[in-house]
DNA sequence: GAGTGTTTGACAATGGTTCTCAAAAGAGGT
DNA sequence: ACCTCTTTTGAGAACCATTGTCAAACACTC
């Protein structure tokens, strides 16, 4: 039941799987799994909605896409470095920067085990307004 | 408009209002509307859904409540002291601690302002498993 | 090509959140 | 108290992103 690949239990190369990953390397901001549907649409192929949702879940779990929420609570994703980071994202346009901060993963490893707390994680977003938008 | 109040423009002080109020003094993690709904009528009040999310997002407005996202994307509740902080979070309990970093207050305006974004605000919660659920 | 487990898609179902709008309740003046 | 004006409330409908269902289509191995 692990997902460790043992050879069965490999995922299968489909069409529908090409299309979200070209769609997917159309775009560096984030995407509602309902826009990027629409953008497979646009580029020609037809993928049902829910196929997307599942795709973008496994590509989510495999680390290949980072998957966060809006303000709203609407997940959105977008391809990414495997490395970890976080991201500065603009309130208006969208429009994305990775960034990476040693001293944050520091001192939120610091915090939780001083608080005894194990098995850490954090999210992290900055959001404003990118020089274009101003 | 602005929410100074002016004489008008108030709020009124409702039975619903200090039912909700009385909710959130109850307890010091966070909750999902429903669930201080749920509360409310424990506590022997009567007061309707809709209100309940009416009343936290005003709270939410004026600063005297933090909400946030689970990983489901639903909203959680909880009063807070005024103070910017973020939260360090049980994943099993919900158990929460705030905690405060100048450090990363500092990191986030650095780097926003070194890409040249204006208008910065930032999320930052850690989860992790607190001593009690381990 | 046949057999088998996986993936897909159309659609229904879920569930949190917001909207609607008529009825109820504060506030303030008389 | 009574009236008027505005805000607030509640029941339920409406919304809408996301997930579940299940038979048909597909990829893979033999």
């Amino acid at each position: 039941m692990t997902s460790t690949d043992q050879g069965r239990r490999a995922v299968r190369p489909t069409r529908q799987r090409r299309a979200v990953a070209a769609a997917l390397a159309g775009f560096d901001d984030f995407r509602s799994a309902q826009e990027i549907h629409d953008l497979i649409s646009q580029q020609g192929d037809s993928v049902g909605l829910a196929t997307v949702y599942r795709t973008l879940s496994a590509l989510a779990d495999a680390g290949e896409v980072d998957m966060l929420r809006n303000e709203d609570g609407e997940a959105i994703w977008r391809s990414c470095s495997d490395a970890h980071h976080h991201h500065l994202v603009c309130r208006t346009c969208g429009a994305t920067v990775e960034v990476e901060g040693p001293a944050v993963e520091r001192w939120t490893n610091a915090i939780a085990s001083e608080h005894g707390f194990a098995d850490i994680s954090h999210t992290l977003e900055i959001f404003g307004t990118c020089p274009a938008c101003r």
